[in-house]
DNA sequence: TCTGGGGTCCTAGGACCC
DNA sequence: TCTGGGGTCCTAGGACCC
Protein backbone atom coordinates (compact mmCIF):
# COMPACT_ATOMS: atom_id res chain seq x y z
CA UNK A 1 0.00 0.00 0.00
CA UNK A 2 1.53 3.09 -1.05
CA UNK A 3 1.44 6.45 1.29
CA UNK A 4 -0.78 9.26 0.02
CA UNK A 5 0.26 11.89 -2.70
CA UNK A 6 0.39 15.44 -2.01
CA UNK A 7 0.29 18.53 -4.51
CA UNK A 8 2.32 21.89 -4.72
CA UNK A 9 0.47 24.29 -7.37
CA UNK A 10 2.38 27.27 -7.89
CA UNK A 11 1.47 30.37 -10.04
CA UNK A 12 4.06 31.12 -12.30
CA UNK A 13 5.99 34.65 -11.74
CA UNK A 14 1.85 35.49 -10.14
CA UNK A 15 2.54 39.56 -9.88
CA UNK A 16 3.77 39.78 -13.08
CA UNK A 17 1.31 37.48 -14.63
CA UNK A 18 -1.46 39.30 -12.63
CA UNK A 19 -0.69 42.17 -14.54
CA UNK A 20 -0.53 40.37 -17.93
CA UNK A 21 -3.46 38.95 -17.78
CA UNK A 22 -5.55 42.62 -17.87
CA UNK A 23 -2.85 44.43 -20.12
CA UNK A 24 -2.15 41.66 -23.36
CA UNK A 25 0.71 44.13 -24.60
CA UNK A 26 2.85 42.82 -21.80
CA UNK A 27 2.63 39.21 -23.20
CA UNK A 28 5.70 38.31 -24.05
CA UNK A 29 7.88 40.80 -23.23
CA UNK A 30 10.07 41.45 -20.00
CA UNK A 31 7.85 42.63 -17.11
CA UNK A 32 9.40 43.63 -13.78
CA UNK A 33 6.81 44.45 -10.62
CA UNK A 34 8.52 46.94 -8.05
CA UNK A 35 7.80 47.20 -4.79
CA UNK A 36 6.89 50.36 -2.75
CA UNK A 37 8.44 53.35 -3.58
CA UNK A 38 9.36 51.53 -6.71
CA UNK A 39 12.71 50.61 -5.23
CA UNK A 40 13.16 46.78 -5.44
CA UNK A 41 11.71 44.24 -8.40
CA UNK A 42 9.77 41.86 -6.22
CA UNK A 43 8.34 40.15 -9.75
CA UNK A 44 9.81 39.27 -12.92
CA UNK A 45 8.51 37.51 -16.02
CA UNK A 46 10.61 34.68 -18.02
CA UNK A 47 11.42 37.16 -20.44
CA UNK A 48 12.72 39.90 -17.66
CA UNK A 49 14.27 36.33 -15.43
CA UNK A 50 16.55 35.56 -18.78
CA UNK A 51 17.92 39.01 -19.04
CA UNK A 52 19.56 38.69 -15.50
CA UNK A 53 17.34 40.53 -13.27
CA UNK A 54 17.49 39.15 -9.58
CA UNK A 55 14.54 39.15 -7.03
CA UNK A 56 14.75 41.70 -4.80
CA UNK A 57 17.23 43.32 -7.24
CA UNK A 58 17.26 47.84 -6.51
CA UNK A 59 15.46 49.33 -10.14
CA UNK A 60 18.61 51.81 -9.92
CA UNK A 61 20.92 49.62 -10.42
CA UNK A 62 19.71 48.07 -13.10
CA UNK A 63 18.52 51.16 -15.03
CA UNK A 64 20.81 50.54 -18.08
CA UNK A 65 19.19 46.70 -18.56
CA UNK A 66 15.74 48.12 -18.37
CA UNK A 67 16.16 50.95 -20.46
CA UNK A 68 18.01 48.82 -23.02
CA UNK A 69 15.47 46.24 -23.32
CA UNK A 70 12.60 48.17 -23.07
CA UNK A 71 11.65 46.14 -19.52
CA UNK A 72 7.87 47.26 -18.73
CA UNK A 73 7.46 48.40 -15.31
CA UNK A 74 4.59 47.67 -13.02
CA UNK A 75 4.26 49.50 -9.31
CA UNK A 76 2.65 47.04 -7.20
CA UNK A 77 -0.92 46.79 -6.86
CA UNK A 78 -1.86 44.32 -4.08
CA UNK A 79 -5.83 44.82 -4.24
CA UNK A 80 -5.98 43.12 -7.76
CA UNK A 81 -3.01 40.40 -7.04
CA UNK A 82 -5.18 39.73 -3.66
CA UNK A 83 -8.11 39.35 -5.62
CA UNK A 84 -6.65 37.05 -8.34
CA UNK A 85 -5.51 34.87 -5.85
CA UNK A 86 -8.79 34.19 -4.62
CA UNK A 87 -9.90 33.18 -8.18
CA UNK A 88 -7.47 31.09 -8.00
CA UNK A 89 -7.87 29.35 -5.15
CA UNK A 90 -11.50 29.02 -5.46
CA UNK A 91 -10.64 27.09 -8.19
CA UNK A 92 -9.01 24.98 -6.74
CA UNK A 93 -11.81 24.34 -4.03
CA UNK A 94 -13.92 22.84 -6.84
CA UNK A 95 -11.63 20.12 -7.73
CA UNK A 96 -10.58 19.03 -3.97
CA UNK A 97 -11.79 20.79 -1.05
CA UNK A 98 -8.89 19.72 1.37
CA UNK A 99 -6.40 22.37 0.54
CA UNK A 100 -3.74 24.51 2.53
CA UNK A 101 -3.09 27.95 1.31
CA UNK A 102 0.55 28.59 1.44
CA UNK A 103 1.04 32.14 0.21
CA UNK A 104 -0.74 34.49 -1.51
CA UNK A 105 0.40 31.98 -5.09
CA UNK A 106 0.78 28.85 -3.41
CA UNK A 107 -1.35 25.73 -2.40
CA UNK A 108 -0.93 22.10 -1.29
CA UNK A 109 -3.64 20.26 -2.43
CA UNK A 110 -4.34 16.71 -0.37
CA UNK A 111 -4.23 14.17 -3.25
CA UNK A 112 -5.32 11.05 -0.93
CA UNK A 113 -6.44 8.14 -2.19
CA UNK A 114 -5.21 8.58 -5.74
CA UNK A 115 -2.66 6.79 -7.29
CA UNK A 116 -0.19 8.40 -8.92
CA UNK A 117 -1.48 8.12 -12.76
CA UNK A 118 -5.00 9.10 -11.59
CA UNK A 119 -3.20 12.33 -9.35
CA UNK A 120 -1.32 13.34 -12.67
CA UNK A 121 -4.29 13.65 -14.73
CA UNK A 122 -6.38 15.47 -11.98
CA UNK A 123 -3.86 18.16 -11.97
CA UNK A 124 -3.38 18.61 -15.20
CA UNK A 125 -6.99 19.41 -15.72
CA UNK A 126 -6.62 21.78 -12.98
CA UNK A 127 -3.89 23.55 -14.13
CA UNK A 128 -5.61 23.67 -17.65
CA UNK A 129 -9.25 24.83 -15.74
CA UNK A 130 -7.48 27.63 -13.44
CA UNK A 131 -5.23 28.92 -16.89
CA UNK A 132 -8.90 28.96 -18.45
CA UNK A 133 -11.10 30.74 -15.87
CA UNK A 134 -7.95 33.09 -14.74
CA UNK A 135 -5.42 33.54 -16.97
CA UNK A 136 -2.97 32.92 -14.68
CA UNK A 137 -0.43 29.85 -15.66
CA UNK A 138 0.46 27.86 -13.26
CA UNK A 139 2.78 24.31 -12.35
CA UNK A 140 2.29 21.14 -9.98
CA UNK A 141 4.23 19.13 -8.39
CA UNK A 142 3.48 15.93 -7.40
CA UNK A 143 5.20 13.82 -4.44
CA UNK A 144 4.64 11.91 -1.62
CA UNK A 145 5.61 14.96 0.65
CA UNK A 146 5.77 19.00 0.93
CA UNK A 147 9.27 19.23 0.57
CA UNK A 148 9.82 16.87 -2.73
CA UNK A 149 6.64 18.27 -3.90
CA UNK A 150 8.02 21.45 -3.87
CA UNK A 151 11.58 20.00 -5.60
CA UNK A 152 8.46 18.19 -8.48
CA UNK A 153 7.66 21.55 -8.64
CA UNK A 154 10.82 23.44 -9.29
CA UNK A 155 11.07 20.60 -12.16
CA UNK A 156 7.81 21.18 -13.64
CA UNK A 157 8.44 24.96 -13.95
CA UNK A 158 11.62 24.58 -15.62
CA UNK A 159 11.38 21.50 -17.94
CA UNK A 160 8.82 22.05 -20.42
CA UNK A 161 8.60 18.61 -20.90
CA UNK A 162 7.05 17.87 -18.17
CA UNK A 163 3.92 20.29 -19.45
CA UNK A 164 3.72 21.72 -16.08
CA UNK A 165 3.12 19.01 -13.99
CA UNK A 166 5.47 16.72 -12.92
CA UNK A 167 5.21 13.88 -10.43
CA UNK A 168 8.41 12.85 -8.26
CA UNK A 169 7.26 8.97 -6.89
CA UNK A 170 9.42 9.04 -3.84
CA UNK A 171 8.91 4.74 -3.50
CA UNK A 172 11.24 4.83 -6.93
CA UNK A 173 14.43 4.95 -4.75
CA UNK A 174 16.74 4.62 -7.62
CA UNK A 175 15.40 7.81 -9.31
CA UNK A 176 14.70 9.89 -6.13
CA UNK A 177 18.40 8.92 -5.45
CA UNK A 178 19.69 10.45 -8.56
CA UNK A 179 17.90 13.63 -8.51
CA UNK A 180 18.49 14.42 -5.14
CA UNK A 181 22.21 14.08 -6.06
CA UNK A 182 21.68 16.77 -9.07
CA UNK A 183 20.13 19.11 -6.09
CA UNK A 184 22.25 21.86 -4.69
CA UNK A 185 21.56 21.95 -1.17
CA UNK A 186 20.82 25.57 -1.12
CA UNK A 187 17.96 24.72 -3.63
CA UNK A 188 16.26 22.88 -0.96
CA UNK A 189 13.01 23.98 1.16
CA UNK A 190 13.93 25.09 4.39
CA UNK A 191 17.83 25.44 3.64
CA UNK A 192 18.09 29.11 3.73
CA UNK A 193 21.54 31.39 3.43
CA UNK A 194 23.05 30.62 7.24
CA UNK A 195 22.16 26.51 6.96
CA UNK A 196 23.65 26.64 3.47
CA UNK A 197 27.35 28.25 3.98
CA UNK A 198 27.22 26.07 7.34
CA UNK A 199 27.10 22.72 5.11
CA UNK A 200 29.20 23.38 2.58
CA UNK A 201 31.74 24.29 4.59
CA UNK A 202 31.43 20.45 5.44
CA UNK A 203 31.37 19.29 1.87
CA UNK A 204 27.81 19.10 2.21
CA UNK A 205 26.89 20.25 -1.44
CA UNK A 206 24.13 18.53 -2.43
CA UNK A 207 20.45 17.26 -1.24
CA UNK A 208 21.74 13.53 -1.48
CA UNK A 209 24.63 14.76 0.67
CA UNK A 210 22.69 15.97 3.28
CA UNK A 211 20.01 12.65 3.48
CA UNK A 212 23.25 10.38 3.77
CA UNK A 213 24.13 11.88 6.94
CA UNK A 214 22.95 10.42 10.65
CA UNK A 215 19.79 11.48 12.36
CA UNK A 216 21.72 12.47 15.17
CA UNK A 217 23.88 14.33 13.35
CA UNK A 218 21.33 16.50 11.52
CA UNK A 219 19.30 17.46 14.88
CA UNK A 220 22.23 18.09 17.08
CA UNK A 221 23.71 20.79 14.15
CA UNK A 222 20.21 21.92 12.16
CA UNK A 223 17.31 21.35 15.09
CA UNK A 224 14.55 19.42 14.80
CA UNK A 225 13.37 21.70 11.85
CA UNK A 226 16.41 20.58 10.07
CA UNK A 227 15.79 16.70 10.54
CA UNK A 228 11.82 16.69 9.39
CA UNK A 229 13.17 18.50 5.80
CA UNK A 230 15.31 15.70 5.79
CA UNK A 231 12.98 13.48 6.13
CA UNK A 232 10.82 14.69 4.31
CA UNK A 233 13.77 14.26 1.50
CA UNK A 234 13.56 10.82 2.44
CA UNK A 235 10.06 10.71 1.74
CA UNK A 236 8.14 10.73 5.16
CA UNK A 237 6.03 13.11 5.36
CA UNK A 238 6.15 15.04 8.71
CA UNK A 239 5.47 18.23 8.33
CA UNK A 240 1.68 19.85 9.53
CA UNK A 241 -1.00 21.25 7.83
CA UNK A 242 -1.75 24.73 9.55
CA UNK A 243 -4.73 25.62 7.95
CA UNK A 244 -5.64 28.95 10.48
CA UNK A 245 -7.56 31.52 9.15
CA UNK A 246 -6.22 33.75 12.20
CA UNK A 247 -3.00 34.60 12.44
CA UNK A 248 -0.74 34.84 15.00
CA UNK A 249 1.05 37.78 14.03
CA UNK A 250 -0.05 40.70 12.14
CA UNK A 251 2.24 43.54 11.14
CA UNK A 252 2.55 46.34 9.02
CA UNK A 253 5.69 48.63 8.01
CA UNK A 254 6.84 50.24 5.45
CA UNK A 255 10.17 51.93 4.30
CA UNK A 256 9.88 55.63 3.63
CA UNK A 257 11.56 56.99 0.47
CA UNK A 258 13.51 59.93 2.33
CA UNK A 259 15.03 59.50 5.92
CA UNK A 260 13.06 60.88 8.66
CA UNK A 261 14.60 62.84 11.21
CA UNK A 262 12.10 63.94 13.54
CA UNK A 263 10.30 61.94 16.21
CA UNK A 264 6.93 63.27 15.36
CA UNK A 265 6.74 62.12 12.03
CA UNK A 266 7.93 59.16 13.30
CA UNK A 267 4.91 58.57 15.49
CA UNK A 268 2.72 59.58 12.76
CA UNK A 269 3.83 56.91 10.53
CA UNK A 270 3.94 54.50 13.66
CA UNK A 271 0.31 55.61 14.12
CA UNK A 272 -1.05 55.04 10.45
CA UNK A 273 0.47 51.29 10.75
CA UNK A 274 -0.75 50.59 13.91
CA UNK A 275 -3.99 51.92 12.22
CA UNK A 276 -3.57 49.48 9.33
CA UNK A 277 -2.15 46.49 11.76
CA UNK A 278 -5.51 46.84 13.76
CA UNK A 279 -8.00 46.37 10.61
CA UNK A 280 -6.00 43.13 9.98
CA UNK A 281 -6.58 42.02 13.46
CA UNK A 282 -9.99 43.26 13.31
CA UNK A 283 -11.02 41.41 9.94
CA UNK A 284 -9.89 38.37 12.06
CA UNK A 285 -12.17 39.10 14.77
CA UNK A 286 -9.04 38.89 17.55
CA UNK A 287 -7.59 41.36 19.99
CA UNK A 288 -4.05 41.33 21.15
CA UNK A 289 -2.06 42.03 24.24
CA UNK A 290 1.32 42.92 23.12
CA UNK A 291 2.77 45.24 20.36
CA UNK A 292 6.08 45.90 19.20
CA UNK A 293 6.88 48.99 17.34
CA UNK A 294 10.23 48.88 15.41
CA UNK A 295 12.45 51.85 13.99
CA UNK A 296 15.05 51.44 11.65
CA UNK A 297 18.03 53.54 10.14
CA UNK A 298 18.72 52.16 6.21
CA UNK A 299 20.47 49.09 6.39
CA UNK A 300 22.79 50.24 3.81
CA UNK A 301 25.23 52.35 6.09
CA UNK A 302 28.13 50.93 7.68
CA UNK A 303 27.79 49.58 10.82
CA UNK A 304 28.64 52.81 12.84
CA UNK A 305 26.15 55.15 11.51
CA UNK A 306 23.43 52.29 12.02
CA UNK A 307 20.35 52.02 14.55
CA UNK A 308 17.40 50.08 15.16
CA UNK A 309 15.78 49.64 17.88
CA UNK A 310 12.62 48.14 18.78
CA UNK A 311 10.27 47.85 22.11
CA UNK A 312 6.99 45.63 23.25
CA UNK A 313 4.32 47.38 25.29
CA UNK A 314 1.81 45.16 26.36
CA UNK A 315 -2.08 45.99 27.04
CA UNK A 316 -3.58 44.24 29.92
CA UNK A 317 -7.40 43.71 28.09
CA UNK A 318 -6.07 43.34 24.65
CA UNK A 319 -7.65 45.77 22.55
CA UNK A 320 -8.14 46.00 18.54
CA UNK A 321 -9.04 49.80 18.56
CA UNK A 322 -5.83 51.95 17.79
CA UNK A 323 -6.44 54.54 20.36
CA UNK A 324 -5.76 51.88 23.34
CA UNK A 325 -2.41 51.62 21.80
CA UNK A 326 -1.34 55.06 21.06
CA UNK A 327 -0.81 56.13 24.54
CA UNK A 328 1.99 52.93 25.73
CA UNK A 329 3.28 53.72 22.24
CA UNK A 330 4.40 57.14 22.43
CA UNK A 331 6.06 56.05 25.44
CA UNK A 332 7.57 53.55 23.41
CA UNK A 333 9.13 55.37 21.10
CA UNK A 334 10.00 57.99 23.75
CA UNK A 335 12.74 54.50 25.02
CA UNK A 336 13.78 54.06 21.87
CA UNK A 337 14.23 57.00 19.66
CA UNK A 338 18.03 58.68 19.17
CA UNK A 339 18.35 61.74 17.48
CA UNK A 340 20.37 62.43 14.86
CA UNK A 341 19.41 59.22 12.85
CA UNK A 342 18.00 59.19 9.84
CA UNK A 343 14.87 56.93 10.05
CA UNK A 344 14.13 54.80 7.11
CA UNK A 345 11.82 52.06 8.15
CA UNK A 346 8.81 52.08 10.70
CA UNK A 347 6.58 49.11 11.44
CA UNK A 348 3.84 48.02 14.53
CA UNK A 349 3.73 44.29 15.22
CA UNK A 350 0.75 43.00 17.28
CA UNK A 351 0.85 39.41 19.05
CA UNK A 352 -0.79 37.40 21.65
CA UNK A 353 -3.88 37.54 20.05
CA UNK A 354 -7.19 36.34 21.39
CA UNK A 355 -10.73 35.60 20.14
CA UNK A 356 -12.78 39.00 20.22
CA UNK A 357 -15.43 37.07 21.70
CA UNK A 358 -14.93 35.79 25.14
CA UNK A 359 -12.22 37.68 26.30
CA UNK A 360 -10.85 38.71 29.89
CA UNK A 361 -12.34 41.94 30.43
CA UNK A 362 -10.08 44.55 32.38
CA UNK A 363 -11.47 46.20 35.69
CA UNK A 364 -12.14 48.92 34.14
CA UNK A 365 -13.70 47.60 31.44
CA UNK A 366 -17.44 47.98 31.15
CA UNK A 367 -19.62 45.87 29.00
CA UNK A 368 -21.69 48.54 27.48
CA UNK A 369 -18.98 50.70 26.81
CA UNK A 370 -17.18 48.00 25.03
CA UNK A 371 -19.72 47.10 22.72
CA UNK A 372 -20.66 50.26 21.76
CA UNK A 373 -16.84 50.98 20.41
CA UNK A 374 -17.36 47.57 18.74
CA UNK A 375 -20.31 48.85 17.20
CA UNK A 376 -18.02 52.21 16.04
CA UNK A 377 -15.12 50.13 14.81
CA UNK A 378 -17.44 48.02 12.84
CA UNK A 379 -19.22 50.90 11.14
CA UNK A 380 -15.87 52.18 10.53
CA UNK A 381 -14.10 49.53 8.80
CA UNK A 382 -17.53 49.10 6.53
CA UNK A 383 -17.08 52.11 5.10
CA UNK A 384 -14.02 51.99 4.23
CA UNK A 385 -14.37 48.93 3.03
CA UNK A 386 -17.32 50.23 0.94
CA UNK A 387 -15.52 53.76 -0.40
CA UNK A 388 -11.62 52.19 -0.12
CA UNK A 389 -9.50 52.26 3.25
CA UNK A 390 -9.00 55.40 4.14
CA UNK A 391 -11.82 57.26 3.48
CA UNK A 392 -12.20 57.21 7.31
CA UNK A 393 -9.47 57.86 9.58
CA UNK A 394 -8.93 58.27 13.56
CA UNK A 395 -8.18 61.86 13.87
CA UNK A 396 -6.00 61.30 16.51
CA UNK A 397 -3.83 59.49 14.47
CA UNK A 398 -3.34 62.07 11.71
CA UNK A 399 -0.33 63.79 11.63
CA UNK A 400 0.93 66.34 10.33
CA UNK A 401 3.16 65.63 8.12
CA UNK A 402 2.32 63.48 4.90
CA UNK A 403 4.28 60.44 4.90
CA UNK A 404 7.60 60.19 2.80
CA UNK A 405 6.64 57.54 1.04
CA UNK A 406 7.08 57.65 -2.96
CA UNK A 407 3.94 58.09 -5.11
CA UNK A 408 3.86 54.67 -7.42
CA UNK A 409 5.04 55.76 -11.21
CA UNK A 410 3.83 52.80 -12.77
CA UNK A 411 0.40 51.71 -11.34
CA UNK A 412 -2.07 49.39 -13.47
CA UNK A 413 -5.67 50.07 -12.67
CA UNK A 414 -7.88 48.30 -9.76
CA UNK A 415 -9.41 45.96 -12.90
CA UNK A 416 -11.02 43.39 -10.76
CA UNK A 417 -12.51 45.31 -7.78
CA UNK A 418 -13.24 48.93 -8.65
CA UNK A 419 -15.50 49.69 -10.69
CA UNK A 420 -14.32 52.74 -12.32
CA UNK A 421 -11.49 50.42 -13.19
CA UNK A 422 -12.31 47.55 -15.13
CA UNK A 423 -11.43 47.10 -18.27
CA UNK A 424 -13.58 48.12 -21.19
CA UNK A 425 -14.35 46.22 -24.08
CA UNK A 426 -14.98 48.43 -27.39
C1' DT B 1 31.44 33.40 48.31
C1' DC B 2 29.96 28.99 48.35
C1' DT B 3 26.20 25.87 48.37
C1' DG B 4 21.23 22.24 44.64
C1' DG B 5 18.52 20.26 41.27
C1' DG B 6 14.50 20.55 38.83
C1' DG B 7 10.54 22.49 36.83
C1' DT B 8 7.64 26.19 33.94
C1' DC B 9 6.75 30.29 31.48
C1' DC B 10 7.99 34.14 28.76
C1' DT B 11 10.52 36.78 25.40
C1' DA B 12 14.13 38.19 22.17
C1' DG B 13 16.48 36.95 18.40
C1' DG B 14 17.65 33.99 14.63
C1' DA B 15 16.48 31.39 10.63
C1' DC B 16 13.50 30.41 7.25
C1' DC B 17 9.61 31.10 3.91
C1' DC B 18 7.07 33.72 -0.07
C1' DT C 1 19.94 60.47 -5.32
C1' DC C 2 17.42 55.66 -5.51
C1' DT C 3 17.76 49.20 -1.79
C1' DG C 4 10.09 45.37 0.00
C1' DG C 5 6.69 43.66 3.21
C1' DG C 6 4.39 39.98 5.82
C1' DG C 7 4.54 35.79 8.08
C1' DT C 8 5.99 31.12 11.12
C1' DC C 9 8.70 28.28 14.06
C1' DC C 10 12.65 27.12 17.12
C1' DT C 11 16.00 27.88 20.76
C1' DA C 12 18.49 29.97 24.44
C1' DG C 13 18.36 32.29 28.42
C1' DG C 14 16.23 34.87 32.18
C1' DA C 15 12.73 35.08 35.86
C1' DC C 16 10.44 32.64 38.99
C1' DC C 17 8.92 28.59 41.68
C1' DC C 18 9.63 24.55 44.95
Amino acid sequence: MSSSLIALLDCNNFYASCERVFDPALRNKPVIVLSNNDGCVIARSNEAKKLGIPMGAPVFQYRDVIHAHKVIMRSSNFTLYGDMSNRVMKTIYVFCDNIEIYSIDEAFISLEGYDTATAVERMKALKKTIEQWTGIPVSVGISQTKTLAKIASHKAKKDPDTGGVCLLDAEDKEKLKSLLAELPVKEVWGIGYRTTRFLENRYIRTALDLVEKPDEWIRKNMTIAGLKTVWELRGKACLSSHNEDTHKSILCSRSFSKAIMNKAELFSALAQYLARACEKLRDQHSVAHTATIFIASSRFLDAQERYSNSYTISLSGGSNAPPDFLLPMREALDQIYKSGYGYKRAGVVLSGMVPEKGRQMSLVDNAVALEKKREVLASYDRINRKFGRGTLQFASLLGKNKLTHRDPEYTSPRYTTKLEEVLKVR
